[in-house]
DNA sequence: AAGCAATATGGGACGGCGTTCAGAACACAC
DNA sequence: GTGTGTTCTGAACGCCGTCCCATATTGCTT
């Protein structure tokens, strides 16, 4: 199948590395009937990104939530973590990948990464019992673009300080802070 | 120059617009001129990051601290926020653009990742005065990490809930949380 | 001012790319 | 065997990054 082509080509090279070509000599076909499957090369790509975006949805929604938003957040973020450096050459097409401005992003596309923060608010719930539904989005916008950047810097091995193997640590830490000074606020009464 | 005519093509369409002939079509030279100022067209690249890495540091360089960790670090979010919106096309190149892996990352490009988060050591101080260095070094990272995700995100425009508008806030809701949370556990004596 | 070495430039060439498309190959109903 | 609908091929187009070398331009020495 070409998507597992196109996959290990990606594992193995990065982005950089696929090509139209390149896959049809893998799966010994011409360069041409790729288009038979494809609208284009982006639409393979798009593909791959969705069938990546729903296999990490599954296991998200596999995690048990046990009500207490501390260790339910920090399992999520573990996952989180886990799935991006276990996949790292896959999860960078997340940023590396730009659809050309000619043809926008797909709505399902969005809405697949939308779907992720969902998991976050329904752990978050306990904490916001009394609070605007748009503080639980923020809180929640904020704590997946935490981790984001987290596992975003560590797979990209830009940064000295975050690399794959402390980015779990720096997760947890972003979490168990974030939420100490959320449950401080409710406690003292302030917004 | 080169440089400003790259610059120009980033900023209308992005790094897929970049081309070594179109850059010569720009500036009036054939695409072989090119190559008598660079080593090829990713050295061309690396060198407008670098000088858009030396221009956020400049400018987080100005920022005044007064030694009040929260309105300091409020203030080193803000500038980060708006220096990245502002110059949304050239900051996506920070993640798009990765350098083949047949050359590696040269060391003065890490160092001046590294170098942005100095600021935020040095603004968290006064909670860590009696912390161990790998501490602070791990909160900067966090923090750094986590306005990052959310200034990447917003450029990106991948998240309907992370726009430009609302990184501003997302980024005071992050480091308002986390520098709670640092200094209720301060206070409560915890690790 | 003249000559010469050093450097910069133009433009063609190479191989590779994404994508298209006319026609060949195939599968299968009658 | 003929016809029909699908699938595949392979050449073609116009791009691309990069290299190379004949030519033009510059700067310096005498």
């Amino acid at each position: 199948m070409i998507l597992q082509a196109t996959t290990e080509l990606i594992e193995s090279d990065g982005l950089a590395g696929v090509s139209a070509r390149e896959i049809a000599r893998k799966i010994e076909y011409s360069p041409g009937t790729l288009y038979n499957a494809f609208r284009n090369l982006d639409d393979v790509i798009l593909t791959l990104e969705a069938r990546m975006l729903d296999e990490l949805q599954a296991r998200l929604e596999g995690i048990p939530l046990d009500g207490n938003p501390q260790s339910d957040l920090q399992r999520i973020g573990e996952t989180y973590v886990a799935f991006s450096s276990d996949n790292a050459q896959l999860w960078n097409l997340l940023f590396q990948h730009q659809i050309p401005n000619s043809e926008p992003i797909p709505d399902w596309y969005r809405a697949k990464l939308d779907g992720l923060t969902q998991r976050l608010e329904v752990a978050l719930a306990p904490l916001l019992v009394n609070a605007k539904p748009t503080e639980a989005n923020r809180a929640a916008s904020v704590l997946w673009a935490g981790v984001h950047g987290i596992a975003s810097l560590s797979t990209a091995e830009k940064l000295t300080n975050i690399t794959k193997e402390s980015a779990a640590l720096l997760v947890s830490d972003l979490i168990s802070h974030y939420l100490d000074g959320m449950s401080h606020r409710l406690a003292n009464g302030r917004s």
